[in-house]
DNA sequence: ACAGAAATGTAGCCAAGGCTATAAATCAAG
DNA sequence: CTTGATTTATAGCCTTGGCTACATTTCTGT
């Protein structure tokens, strides 16, 4: 037995919500380093400008983001140059856009029309945990 | 073809990220909604001393979120009584319960556990649109 | 009835993630 | 090489959602 609140888990515990704000932090992070590396691929580096219309803000909350991402050691930029990723910053960008191929996978699996799947997925893929994650995995290989 | 950057999908456009912040700054007000409709049902009405503690944050912090509830229009309270949704509330809250409902469904039927399931669901359920859960549905029926 | 406990309100701080406006640096032509 | 366009930085403001600390109100038990 691993419910202690004898409901069958209806009632939320604080603890789901505390995760789920934790989460939710570490989501704009994630996609950032997802959409520099994406720029690097593509263009060789990602500049400031880019960034931001990709991720339709405006520059100066771009420069605050990527702020962000130097100081937690998961990105380098020097001033009025491109903003690279990091090893531990490239290999977040990895796990993101893999765990993103595969929320998308299993939605449109589940008959989720592929665009739909894309665009819920940009929200979706922060909350899923690895255990879901494998999960998920485990039935894409199974069908 | 509804693809017209003609990638198959592989460079999110900036719309998707900011339909993600959208559902995002609805999670909150969905959270309480929900949580105030729990505690009306088992206790007859909501204090924020139990809102708080079974959100997992500070009283203040809870008044602050009923302070925006009630702004907009889905809570009313009086100083020093219990917090009661309005019809609207009561409404986005039955929305909401339903959502987490076939939410923690889906996970279960392909394979996540329902523990996993419960603490997934409550962050991934803000980003789930009416398409997706509609494809939800289906798939739990057909099974 | 009143004192102490519990609940609620309020003020003020912080970080994050938006924005606009303005300044400074870089780049690209002519 | 200088000028104008583009890019980047910076300052400052707003809202949200956390927090602590403190004031006030309500409730409870003797």
């Amino acid at each position: 037995m691993t419910e202690d609140t004898a409901d069958g888990g209806q009632c939320p515990t604080p603890e789901r919500f505390t995760q789920a704000r934790a989460a939710q932090s570490m989501a704009v992070l994630e996609d950032y380093a997802e959409m520099i590396d994406d720029l690097a691929q593509e263009l060789g580096e990602a500049r400031i400008t880019d960034i931001a219309a990709r991720m339709g803000v405006t520059h100066p909350t771009a420069t605050k983001a990527v702020a962000r991402l130097k100081r937690e050691g998961l990105a380098v930029s020097r001033p009025y140059r491109g903003v690279f990723l990091t090893e531990q910053g490239a290999a977040l960008a990895a796990r993101v856009r893999m765990r993103h191929r595969v929320v998308v996978d299993l939605l449109v699996a589940v008959g989720v029309p592929q665009e739909t799947a894309e665009i819920d997925a940009e929200g979706l893929e922060h909350h899923v945990s690895d255990v879901t994650l494998k999960a998920f995995e485990t039935f894409l290989a199974r069908r």
